[in-house]
RNA sequence: GGUGAGGUGGCAGAGCGGUUUAAUGUACCAGUCUUGAAAACUGGCGUAGGGUGACCUACCGGGGGUUCGAAUCCCUCCCUCACCGCCA
């Protein structure tokens, strides 16, 4: 969330920047100020309420022990009513407070300057395109036809299992499917990212700190029994590893690299949109994460946009980069990139992966700080990336590499990985 | 799942209703000493909010309660450890 102070001194600016979002945010804001001076106002009432109920306390105790206890228990009476006036105001503050970071969780993040305005998708900017777009043969098929006929994935039977959204990867698909695994996780770590594997379901106090909750929780599954949720992005356990902690300035950057698979229980829209591998409720992701100096946060973004662009360079997909407009961007960014490879056989641009700086908005959530010398800690920027997510990777892969002799040739960067080149 | 023991500063560890303004040790930082280092000694050493400032306030797992006064007593939730059971 945004920090109090920040909005204090920025109003006008927050006001402003939200507005790209298609916000009115002026009475929020307004309102927050106004709790805040109310806030401010009680607080220093019951500190000075309580500094006079401890004095006395303390005097209390010594009158018993020099065996005063005639005036001990006159002034007993004296802090009781102390304690009552004081009481009934800390309600109050309760009261206020709660109210206040309910308004502070309801405000996205101001996105940053270079955040063109707009609505919808088609606002979003493209900053870069590369590659051709391959000539198919007249017998190209989509990745949902050629899949079954080559029985590598199956999505009737995931139906009956779990149901839509949940394929089953077989044969040559799931060797594909562990190969872009394989492959992704070794670029990140050429790349100087830690890998880790961390915990695939989470606690609500994680959701809070990254921005999945509270109010989204309906994009996530949830398990009741224990209360805990089924991660949508390795961005939620590993950005968390750092919730209240405090580092040091010559800890960062801290660069870490997780695969896991990934579960949303997005109801999606219809038809081709979600057909294949379009849109899954689990599916595989590569994710990069960075904790880094506010000073290089913009200069880091940039690094992990260019890593993203080598990998879908390697697979040799066409593809494209958007800046998001402020309609479209996620409630927590500030600045994201998405990556959009071009799926020939159905001659459309599919999202591969999302780039995004928080700066702030996260880590004064997470509690998540660094100390320059001996300086006070201040909050670090967070920012992640997939890199990449699998499916539509595969899809695009399936569907531009299909020849009219009806094969599917696999990219030679991950043929090692393979140990096949068709399908 | 059962039983028991616990959660205190970076770490270790005391305190179990009122000189706790949280002892002590250790780590860390600065200084003295030293050619330099070590040792020894001296001082400093948590986070957050408020005040120009001396200072004030909160925080001993979270929340609530009892009391003039709670790290300490009570309730509740969370977590950790040990043993048993079950299990990959």
């Amino acid at each position: 969330m945004l920090q109090v102070k920040y909005i204090l001194d920025n109003k006008e600016k927050v006001i402003e920047g939200l507005k790209k979002r298609n916000l009115d945010s002026d009475p929020l804001i307004q309102e927050i100020i106004e709790l805040n001076i109310k806030r401010k106002d009680r607080i220093s009432k019951v500190e000075i309420l309580r500094a006079e109920g401890n004095k006395m306390s303390k005097a209390i105790g010594d009158l018993f022990k020099k065996g005063k206890n005639e005036e001990a228990n006159e002034a007993k009476s004296k802090v009781q009513a102390i304690k009552g006036e004081q009481k009934s105001l800390e309600d109050g503050l309760h009261e206020i407070e709660n109210k206040f970071t309910d308004l502070l969780y309801h405000i996205p993040n101001v996105p940053h300057e270079t955040v063109p305005t707009g609505k919808l998708e088609e606002d979003n900017v493209e900053i870069f395109r590369e590659g051709d777009i391959p000539n198919l043969h007249e017998s190209a098929k989509p990745h949902w036809d050629i899949v079954k006929e080559k029985d590598i994935i199956d999505f009737e039977t995931g139906v009956k299992i779990a149901g839509a959204g949940f394929p089953i990867y077989k044969g040559k698909g799931a060797r594909l499917q562990r190969a872009l695994i394989n492959f992704f996780l070794d670029e990140a770590d050429n790349s100087g990212y830690h890998e880790v594997i961390p915990p695939l379901l989470i606690n609500e106090a994680s959701g809070i700190g990254t921005g999945q909750l509270p109010d989204k929780e309906g994009q996530m599954y949830h398990t009741v029994a224990d209360d805990l949720y089924l991660i949508p992005t390795a961005e939620v356990p590993v950005t968390n590893i750092y919730r209240d902690v405090i580092l040091s300035d010559d800890e960062l950057p801290k660069k870490h690299t997780a695969y896991t698979p990934c579960f949303r229980r997005e109801a999606g829209s219809y038809g081709k949109d979600v057909r294949g591998l379009n849109r899954l409720h689990q599916f595989d992701k590569v994710e990069i994460v960075q904790v880094v100096h506010p000073d290089n946060s913009y200069a880091v973004l940039d690094e992990m946009v260019d890593h993203v662009k080598g990998l879908v360079r390697k697979l040799g997909l066409p593809f494209r980069i958007l800046r998001l407009c402020g309609g479209d961007l996620g409630f927590t960014a500030a600045l994201t990139f998405d990556f959009e490879v071009y799926s020939t056989a159905q001659d459309r641009w599919l999202e591969v992966s999302s780039v995004s700086n928080f700066e702030t908005y996260q880590s004064n959530r997470l509690k998540l700080r660094f100390r320059q010398g001996k300086d006070k800690p201040q909050l670090a920027h967070t920012l992640n990336g997939s890199a990449l997510a699998l499916p539509r990777i595969m899809a695009a892969l399936i569907e531009n590499n299909q020849n009219e002799k009806g094969e599917v040739l696999i990219p030679e960067v991950l043929q090692k990985y393979t140990g096949f080149d068709k399908m």
